[in-house]
DNA sequence: CTGTGTGCAAAACGTTTGCATGCCT
DNA sequence: AGGCATGCAAACGTTTTGCACACAG
């Protein structure tokens, strides 16, 4: 759980200047489960730093993603999300409405086929649920 | 597993005409486990076909997508990927070179915690396991 | 013969980059 | 004061679209 506070530490660490531009976009992450596009993070932002710009913000989503403070995650054709939680958990991703939602619990430990362990070494895993939600079931 | 015969007989059906660059892109796509992109499609057509456009590519892969003979796998940040193996199977992605493979047998069975089921209805899951390939491994 | 498919060029889209100015440290 | 961060505008790579011509049915 990436605290803004915690953020602005790390970066104070690597001599990262912090400007109010970056402090709101930590305090938009800070226990974020919405897995929110660079374009989500700026409609947020804007509210609050109206001058900021696209620049800025996928700049400091690209120091933080580096620095391994955010995951980059590849479920949207459309557009790359941004997941705060860098824990290990797997997603349920809605066919009708695109929402991205976190699995709780460690229910899912998918294993590789023995054969395979002499070809490949695996540092991290993925799963994807695709589906519909709630909502979008009652809308049909 | 589509072969360029079955996909000609879709296409009939739906009352969609057989063109020479659709033919090629379907035997292209006849058991392909590359997990191409519609660029790699179009570099391989266009030594059959070299008047080919990307255009001709893209809606031919579009109109497959939407009838369910190939997925899109959202894997790669840059550019979305094709696969013809639409039964439920899961991948393997080498950070070093990206190269996508399949994963034989059905030994990953993930399931969704109880809970989640009265508020979501899975229809598939895939998952990805990122690490290194043995050709990445040896280069290091 | 009719209408769908093709291919060009241009647009669209999300994202990245170059550069002059601003401001954190 | 110095140098990194910002924000504009332009570039980028992939994908989509509009349109006139071609050709499969």
């Amino acid at each position: 759980m990436n605290t803004a506070d915690s953020l602005v530490e790390k970066f104070r660490d690597k001599r990262f200047k912090i400007t109010p531009q970056r402090m709101g976009i930590f305090k938009i992450l800070e226990g974020n489960l919405e897995h929110p596009s660079a374009e989500n993070v700026f409609d947020k932002i804007k509210k609050i730093y109206p001058t900021i710009s696209f620049t800025t913000v996928y700049k400091t989503l690209d120091i933080l993603e580096k620095m391994g403070e955010v995951l980059k995650i590849t479920i949207d054709d459309e557009r790359k999300h941004y997941d705060p939680n860098t824990a290990t958990h797997h997603h349920i991703i809605c066919l009708g409405c695109n929402k991205i939602s976190d699995i709780e619990g460690g229910h899912i430990n998918p294993t590789l086929p023995d054969g395979i362990l002499n070809e490949f070494i695996p540092s991290r895993y993925h799963v994807s649920f695709y589906g519909t939600c709630k909502d979008c079931l009652n809308e049909q």
